[in-house]
DNA sequence: AGCGTTGTTGAATGATTGCTCAACTAATAC
DNA sequence: GTATTAGTTGAGCAATCATTCAACAACGCT
């Protein structure tokens, strides 16, 4: 979807639209922050994040504690992993899941603390 | 959508399952993070939220900024303001918006250091 | 080889979502 | 009062998304 480069408006405060323009970056780079933000935005993978951040377990853990197929976890997870937000380790037929690096933990830290405080 | 209350695996790690079980909130706790999460999650309001860390601003200029109609701005901020994310005050016909507290600049700060890892 | 189990993948589908449009409210100026 | 500008709101529509289903790949076992 296109977005339309007019806009309805007299311009009310140009100076402060011109010195904000100025402090933001691409709009490249905020699509790629919402699509990372997007990940924790279904309440299954934050379920499966917060999970991880306990242990590593496999798809079929994952699986049973949050009473979803193993079809359904998987896709998750390869959206988590594509955003590199989990990495995972093979042992037979079995795959471990854990989390990529700290920023998951501290980014769903910031997020309870919103909605406790 | 209901989940449904079984799962096509054989558990393999039980003990593991069990206590992460038990370091687990609610559901409805993280439905409501998720909730949270999905508002970082749309190119259009990151930078709202971004632009209105630097200043204040009325729903014309962040049109303006933006490129989008106040319709479209509004509704976003709508959305914003139920989860307490933005506040604002009115000035004669002008309403302005900034930011409620700190933990949004903190979130999309984490955000923007995982993507520049 | 064949079988069982774990995990992945693509298509289909129902639900959610962001923008547009039109109508509306709020406040000021005349 | 009317007119103008800022902002809000609800319906509608196109696009996105999470799950299900069915088929498939990977690994170990006999």
């Amino acid at each position: 979807m296109e977005k339309q480069p007019f806009c309805d408006c007299e311009v009310i405060h140009g100076e402060v639209v011109k010195k904000v323009s100025e402090g933001m970056t691409s709009k490249e780079e905020y699509i790629e922050l919402a699509s990372l933000f997007k990940l924790f935005g279904d309440g299954t993978r934050v379920q499966i994040l917060h999970a991880l951040e306990q242990s590593e377990m496999c798809v079929c853990d994952i699986a049973a504690l949050l009473g979803l197929t193993k079809s359904a976890v998987s896709h998750q997870l390869k959206a988590l992993r594509l955003a590199n937000l989990v990495k995972f380790r093979r042992e037979a037929q079995t795959v471990y899941y854990s989390l990529a690096d700290s920023h998951v933990k501290e980014i769903l830290d910031k997020g309870f603390e919103h909605l406790r405080e």
